[in-house]
DNA sequence: CCTAATTCCTCTAGCGACTGGAGGTTCAAG
DNA sequence: CTTGAACCTCCAGTCGCTAGAGGAATTAGG
């Protein structure tokens, strides 16, 4: 099951065409052999790399991140510990910014219940906006 | 309180000197007087809107939607429902973000307490990232 | 009043991770 | 063999800043 085009791929892996050419120039993913013509030929080993980009970014990992992660599967008889860190350091980043959006999602709820649907000059959605002391956290 | 210079204003309203600028370049903030030598002098007005910017960021507000929402308080006699509505907006988009980073965050956990510390071949991190088929929800 | 340190100026380029368009070529189906 | 879809490269734009170079203005201290 080789010769896939890159619209192939795509649809195969949920990554976009120019999402993929854009790895290929950033060295994300190997450039793969062309067609006599000039197109990309690809084959299975770009579909599971790619799958596994594209999993990585659904979980928010950086490129740089995949690129160590991708590196380290390369070498199966390796310590995990540095992908371990890696994931971890991902999580941490992750409650980080759940945190940060809770906060701001309970700001928010005090604005728009608060807003009397009156005129813009009794706006709490403005005032708010205006006065950071009228908040009740930090964020 | 007038003549602030943009290093002030900087430390004042929290922003960075270099934004400040970039803000007057994109129509954000508007251009105040020069000082003889060509240097930026700022009053309490420019204060209070770049505090309004900042706290709008803060709560995750796109540049676009705080411009719009300036506007709005220029005519206080205006009905608020289109500031209602931007915030409304603002709150779903950062509630739909809060659901996301928590699948990621659940699968996150799990690949991180399954991972037995061992080599890479075994290593749950890298082979939940080779195969999304072994996570639990979609994201 | 003079000097030295600090702050300010403009301009340009870069970040991350793509996305889109123009203008042209190749491929695959019928 | 024709036609239309998919492909190619190159360049520019997105968002919201951030950083650096190279030079001018300001301010605090002596």
């Amino acid at each position: 099951m080789s010769d896939i085009s890159i619209g192939k791929l795509a649809a195969l892996s949920g990554v976009k065409v120019p999402t993929i050419r854009y790895y290929e120039t950033i060295g994300m993913l190997d450039a793969p052999p062309r067609s006599p013509g000039g197109q990309r030929r690809y084959d299975e080993s770009h579909l599971e790399r790619l799958r596994f980009i594209r999993h990585g970014r659904d979980l928010g990992f950086g490129l740089d991140d995949l690129r160590a992660l991708q590196d380290l599967s390369a070498r199966p008889d390796r310590s995990c510990e540095a992908a371990d860190g890696i994931a971890r350091r991902q999580l941490a980043e992750v409650e980080r910014r759940i945190a940060g959006l809770e906060a701001v999602r309970k700001e928010l709820i005090r604005m728009v219940e608060r807003c009397s649907h009156g005129v813009v000059d009794e706006c709490r959605v403005i005032q708010t906006l205006s006065d950071h002391a009228l908040c009740h956290g930090e964020h």
